[in-house]
DNA sequence: CTGAAAGCGCTAACAT
DNA sequence: ATGTTAGCGCTTTCAG
């Protein structure tokens, strides 16, 4: 491989005219500048970016961490993300912490070692580190943590949640199933309070035994369900991803309950697959790209210097398609 | 960020002595070692990867290029990469490049300008440069392109796919419709051939009207149902992916056609979802954790210098579930 | 507008 | 076993 020096001899100019030619033609006179391109072409230079990245001190690199890569929710957002990372001259390199902090720890040290200039972290499971303050250019999207330092870019869980439950509640429910992810989960809080506050508004009584706990997996929707139609009647079903749903239609479906028929089914996210679930599931809508856009844009503000960096609720809508009807009666 | 400098000083060593103790650490003296290890936790010292990187020429990054990062079938073939990656000491950089070549270079163009040691491609459309044989550690997986002198990682895709339709045959059917991918695609050619060789086999005649292409998207599944739907009359449908599948099963339902008393369906890939569709989706295994740790082995041993690198291929299975049954009389 | 020279932080001969 | 020294390839003052 040939290194700026040999397109310098062969230019016959210095290093340093090489350097500005590519850098900054601006600096550079025309006539030079023909010249160096020339010898560019010639010998078929590349630049080393590893040398160019040490010596000033910056990897042009940025790493979104996800808990799980095969969850399909983080595909698009991941893709909204790499677009305005490319758009802006960075690279995205993807790391799969597989919801354990160790994992997490060593991509947010890739920061450190200066391997990468920055973090987008799908994931709230994070080192405690950084709770008081982090040098490590930041931003969370999707998830986040109370008390975490860091801007984040997410969605209004508990008033989605909220609009979820309406939405059953107005065509007629009242006996609502709710299978829920980790409440650890930030998230699930906010998530189960939408869902109390909606039939509370109503003034219906709260019953402990409506919820079970999923863990976001269409494996767990699946036996979510089963463990809850188990000790709980209802005639519809509130869950807290798409994923987690189809599980629970499929056991529904398993247990000859037709749906919407008998019951009825809303999911969270809108993941590709929802609409064509059979029958096709009425769902929130995360605005997948945008909020990896966002969240993007976020951080190269943060990388450029800019200090006072917001969160960002992005909004999210009510997709009614056929998984629901009105109870029958 | 303290310097190996800072931490030499620290240690009353040189530079060379810190170097060795993290590097090698039986060339130091057991004294010698632990004052180095107590410097370095004393400085919070972070080794700077670049500058390592730069002298020792090498990333250890490796690049996987995916022509679709919203396509589900990548997920887990990316996840075993990252795991066969990672216990090797090298990072993994993901890059979409959107179904075109030019994106593809850009991502290939990491390894010279030394971001990145090698490449794991999950797509064919590449660069005709490779053709005559390229520098570059570069492995293929899934799919593989005829005179591409690259060591490839995939399935027998003509076999699968008489596996899958003989077992439709076996069934009783014998009128079988076929939603391709893009037949640009070298294992889409395999896959028909597949499907040919079947229906031969039993000499039944082949018709070019069975046939209707897609694009491996949900979308193109459910449009191409329709369009085949028009012109040819079937009692079972094999499907070159399970998104495709999933798709026409929509379109199928909506037609009023019921699956499977009706309509048949054997998808391929078997994704996280097909035993979640409704009814499950019979379809061809392929072991995507596997084909991903075993590219990702094959670069490892290209990235350590060994020449002859073969081509593998590893096996599929039928899932039979429940979108199929014998055809009504 | 261009060149000379000084490093970025680290590792690897080569000495000692 | 340890220190000295010379770069890896590039950018960027600082002079001219």
């Amino acid at each position: 491989m040939p290194t700026i020096k040999d397109v310098a001899k062969l230019a016959g100019v210095s290093t340093a005219t090489v350097s500005r030619a590519m850098m900054s033609p601006e600096k550079v006179s025309e006539k030079t500048r023909l010249k160096v391109e020339l010898a560019v072409a010639e010998s078929g230079f590349s630049p080393n970016v590893i040398a160019r990245n040490l010596r000033r001190s910056e990897s042009k690199t940025i790493v979104i961490i996800v808990p799980d890569i095969a969850n399909m929710f983080f595909a698009s957002i991941v893709r909204g993300i790499q677009q305005v990372a490319l758009q802006n001259g960075y690279k995205v390199l993807l790391g799969d912490s597989i919801h354990t902090v160790e994992q997490a720890k060593v991509y947010m040290d890739l920061v450190r070692s200066k391997q990468a200039d920055g973090i987008i972290s799908l994931t709230a499971e994070l080192p405690m580190e950084i709770r008081q303050g982090t040098e490590i250019p930041m931003v969370m999207a999707c998830e986040y943590f109370p008390g975490f330092p860091i801007p984040t870019v997410r969605i209004d869980n508990r008033g989605s949640a909220k609009r979820a439950v309406d939405y059953l509640l107005d065509i007629g429910h009242s006996q609502i199933g709710c299978i829920t992810g980790p409440m650890e989960n930030p998230i699930c809080v906010d998530r189960k309070a939408g869902y109390q506050d909606s039939l509370q508004q109503l003034n219906i009584p709260l019953d402990e035994a409506a919820f079970e706990d999923g863990d976001f997996s269409f494996q767990s929707g699946y036996s979510a369900f089963m463990r809850l139609h188990e000790h709980y009647s209802m005639t519809a079903l509130f869950c807290f991803n798409d994923m987690m749903a189809l599980g629970a239609m499929k056991a529904a479906t398993q247990l000859g309950i037709k749906v919407p028929q008998q019951l009825s089914i809303v999911g969270f996210d809108d993941l590709l697959f929802a609409e064509y679930t059979n029958p096709e599931l009425t769902t929130i809508r995360q605005p997948q790209e945008d909020i990896g856009k966002t969240a993007a844009n976020t951080l190269m503000k943060i990388l450029q210097g800019s200090k006072a960096s917001q969160d960002t609720i992005v909004p999210t809508q009510l997709l009614v398609r056929s998984s629901c009807c009105a109870p029958s009666k």
